[in-house]
DNA sequence: AAGTGGTCTAGACCACCGC
DNA sequence: CGGTGGTCTAGACCACTTC
């Protein structure tokens, strides 16, 4: 079941990926103008999709060197934009939630600030427990402007980010900063850890692809069962 | 005083750049073609200037439309990898550090998968607290093999990073994993913060430019002092 | 329909690496 | 020295947005 790709690149991506499988790392790959031979596309697409790879750390390039197999693949996986159903799929696990309440709120100036909306703006906030095959894994807390997506229109039941794309708002961006804090006691029940853990906090404001603020998240993730896993690269020399 | 940038796409990012301060938030900017003639350049060099700006948040493409100045400046920084000095220096403070031991060790297993190394390989081991403007910032633990560099031939007072420099080896890229914990009653005394406080954990391998692995570092970081930011973007379609 | 960014081609020269 | 990735050119067609 081959997935129909739009764009050579994607192609090319997938095909450099079939390569790594049967390699280990730091393995030397084909040149670029070898692979430009082997997929018959232009040095420009093959250099598309290894900055793709690369971006996750799958392949990387020595300059005047070659190009080869990244580390581990453990760590494969930079900091992208997913949804908590995403991101707990790509770690094998099945997601869930259960709400804890969804209610009408006005914006306090913290949040009217973040959403780019007027003090007492009407928004609605949503409190869920997240959990990884049937295990507490976060809390979250959503807050989103009514003048987006009513409380009376929210379908519980449902993904959030499918009703945001119902009405053509598709989430393409966001600002994130990542904090550790001691969870309160009832959080500590909810999360089913003991009192006074600490756990990693992720502040979020997610926009459309126009820079329309859409929501703004508060997660807070048991430090126990997750972490964040990152590739960083430099862009000059060291200090 | 301008920098003599060896590229084309540098000087031109400096240019848009150089736009953006005088624009606010989602100000339209020219068209790729018009900043083609405005720089002299082909599209792709416009291109490869835009991307660099888009990794930071400094800009944004919308496609069919346009391309826009950056939400907020604060946000603009995604996760590169930086050394301490440098990191604190973008945040406005300066950076200093006070030894607290430097000892030999022998490699346990934990360490050794970690810096590819045979068990009970001689290492050495560097704890330091890391300053911001004279205030405790951070506590780091480093490891660094012996076959890199010997304690012996350690100089304590000059950075870490210009040492590997000067052998020849120059970090180019690291894998990083985020994490919270809760400090041990000795760190809080050293990081100046109330006893049971939550840190944010960062353990990090870095690599030179042929994937050899060169430290393993663990650093604690004040949560009240420090955060991550970052700018995340989506590849395709939400879940 | 016109304009935008996204992709792609088929070339080219350069700095750097390894022999 | 030849080969590598890094940069760059001058075109082209496409999907999409905007009017």
């Amino acid at each position: 079941m081959a997935q129909e790709s739009l764009h050579k690149y994607e192609v090319v991506a997938a095909g450099i990926i079939t390569m790594i499988e049967d390699a280990s790392p730091h393995d030397l790959l084909p040149t670029e103008r070898a692979l430009m031979e082997m997929f018959g596309v232009s040095r420009m697409t093959i250099r598309a999709a290894v900055r793709k790879l690369s971006e996750t750390g799958q392949v990387y390039n020595v300059p005047g060197s070659g190009m080869y197999v990244g580390f581990r693949e453990v760590f494969s996986k930079s900091p992208r934009l997913t949804s908590f159903t995403e991101d707990m799929r790509s770690r094998g696990l099945e997601a869930s939630s259960r709400v804890l309440s969804a209610q009408s709120v006005r914006a306090d100036s913290g949040l009217a600030a973040r959403l780019g909306l007027e003090l007492d703006a009407p928004c609605f906030r949503l409190h869920r427990l997240r959990l990884a095959n049937s295990e507490p894994m976060a809390i979250e807390e959503v807050f989103v402007p009514e003048s987006i997506l009513r409380l009376d229109d929210l379908d519980l039941g449902q993904s959030l980010y499918e009703q945001f794309a119902s009405r053509g708002l598709q989430i393409y961006r966001a600002e994130q900063e990542v904090l550790a804090v001691i969870l309160s006691a009832s959080d500590c029940q909810l999360l089913q850890v003991p009192d006074g853990s600490a756990a990693i906090g992720v502040h979020r404001v997610s926009s459309s692809n126009r820079g329309r603020p859409i929501e703004f998240a508060r997660t807070f993730y048991r430090s126990d069962r997750y972490t964040f896993r990152m590739i960083v690269n430099r862009d000059e020399a060291v200090q």
